[in-house]
DNA sequence: TGTCACTGGTGATACGTGTCACTATGGTTG
DNA sequence: CAACCATAGTGACACGTATCACCAGTGACA
């Protein structure tokens, strides 16, 4: 009862009456094969339940047909939507995709994805925390490895909209709605996103200082972690004239820290102060008070990593990115301010 | 430049000056071999960087050495960790762990992972999210298919003690702290966790009010979701004189929304309301007040599963878990409640 | 001394697939 | 009619490993 060996080729061969080359070329659609015959095995393998062994097959051409993805516990973005939409991708382009997940620092997690680029057992791997710039590659004698953390800059360089643009529609709503004063709580500077988002506010602040009529004071730039409890440290750090300031977080766990921070000190939000995140999480539409924040998805940046990958791999171009991933969510946590339009 | 051939058994073989049947008895450790031998072996192996071919090696076991962990998008618990454990407890095992991500109802899930079994590529399934019973099964013909989140019930049944439990202690703290007007705020009854902790706080408080010399009410169980919204609606649908009444979420989403209906209807907490969630999500610590809740150790359980799993699949006993993996964390939310000793 | 048990090792084979080289069969053309 | 070609299909082989059957040598023991 325990172990029914499974049928082969050759059983899908023999009641089709053909040979066993011929059902292969029949299931790889590469040979000359007649309509009659092909419709004749294609029915003999359904009817039997003939699924190829893949450890054969890929032994045959020297193809695993499997990525890597190396994913993190950081709680930065949302991971385990990225991986959804990492799997279909790579389930569409006929992948198999291979968790690895890796704490520790990032010399720790570049030595993991270097051993397996090394491991020969993979096609290419894709890792969503940042690594030493060493270990990635794009083709070439070793697997191709593409850290999903890093496409800002690739964005950047190749001109298209960066993602972290919506930095500056944020500031500049802020600025419209009588913000004069600003302070940006960071997240780790090894994460892209994290550096694109500081760069971003550091030059929109810059050049509206330059432009505005009415003076606009900059607090600096703080944090370089993504932990809630960075920020509360860095809110608390304030100077007791600070408010009215807006906060500008790099994403909504150091928002909630923000949050927690100026309720301790006794600041009201978004009166004394007024305070933006990123990621849209699901607890920031039910913060006191709500969080105004960037809507990221996920799902479709994970899909869209996955397929730079596979087209990477297969030598084609990389696919252009669909239409924008990102929308700001305007909630209470910053009044009155809103879109200029 | 491009494709270096991987070197085999036979290269070894070669420059060690043995058998390549003598290299892969020393490799998999079964043969009789001297120790002089297999470290000429060894070496020989180490020197080119020999690594076996997973494909060559699984065609010739018939064995794949790869397990299937099916996640969802479900905000429910932290799968990432759990897939950081199971991952962990795999690779110990000597597999390799390949994900798939599936969202849907329960009836596509379980479609889905039926499929994964009749594709034979696996020799086990691990489940994060909940399937129909149909598709569980442990051993026999097709590959075992373990559930992570039908825990509590096994353990339950197997006298162990159920992770739900604490939600006994939570209400007695509670009591002790003078609260007799409760409410339980449940999670998607599809998921056994949810199950447990909605039984566990029924039966808890059928026992109390029937001991007690002061009467306890329970306002009963509202919410079927692990939506926050879902808890917040349930909140603002009490009647105008429920409080003073003690609110045990089932999970610390729903606790946010319970805390921000409460914040809407005028209800101090913990004054008014106290309010208790479950999971130590990373931002429970920040809310205002900040969240009681039950701390999970989610890489342990998800290691535990996979070690579950792999018992299962070598028709080993399966082992015993570790040390109580949770506890609870007492903060502002409920107040002065403390637990008894 | 003959035999037995044991150690350390070898040669051959099978796993299931994809693909190369080749053949038989008609059909078309000179 | 001979020569050629396209079509449809076959037989054989190789991929890299684990394992079975076998063998040479060595000491122990009757």
């Amino acid at each position: 009862m325990s172990t029914a060996v499974p049928p082969t080729s050759r059983d899908v061969a023999r009641l089709a009456g053909v040979s066993q080359a011929t059902v292969s070329y029949v299931l790889t659609g590469k040979g000359s094969i007649s309509p009659a015959t092909r419709e004749r095995v294609l029915r003999a393998a359904e009817s039997i339940g003939y699924r190829p062994n893949l450890a054969a097959r890929s032994m045959r051409t020297r193809r695993s047909g499997r990525l890597a993805v190396i994913t993190g516990v950081v709680a930065v973005g949302n991971q385990m939507r990225m991986l959804a939409g990492a799997s279909r991708a790579a389930a569409e382009a006929g992948y198999a995709i291979e968790t690895s997940s890796v704490d520790g620092s990032v010399a720790d997690r570049t030595e993991r994805v270097l051993e397996l680029a090394a491991g020969g057992q993979y096609e290419g791997i894709l890792t969503f925390v940042p690594v030493l710039p060493d270990a990635l590659s794009d083709g070439g004698d070793s697997p191709p490895v593409l850290a999903a953390t890093a496409f800002d800059e690739q964005m950047r360089s190749s001109g298209e909209l960066a993602e972290a643009d919506l930095m500056e529609v944020l500031v500049h709503a802020l600025v419209v709605a009588g913000h004069r004063r600003f302070l940006h709580v960071a997240g780790s500077q090894e994460f892209a996103s994290a550096r694109a988002r500081r760069d971003t506010y550091v030059a929109c602040l810059e050049r509206l200082g330059a432009e505005s009529h009415e003076p606009l004071q900059s607090l600096g730039v703080v944090g370089n972690e993504w932990s809630a409890e960075s920020a509360r440290q860095a809110m608390l750090e304030l100077p007791d004239d600070a408010p009215p300031v807006a906060v500008l977080a790099a994403n909504d766990m150091l928002a909630i820290g923000v949050l927690r921070a100026a309720a301790e000190r006794g600041w009201t939000v978004p009166g004394d102060v007024v305070v933006t995140g990123w990621d849209n999480a699901a607890f920031g539409a039910y913060t006191m008070p709500s969080l105004t924040t960037v809507d990221v998805d996920f799902q479709a940046a994970g899909h869209h990593a996955m397929r730079l990958l596979v087209a990477a791999l297969r030598g084609e171009e990389p696919p252009a990115r669909g239409s924008a991933l990102q929308r700001i969510v305007w909630r209470e946590s910053t009044g009155a301010a809103r879109p200029p339009d």
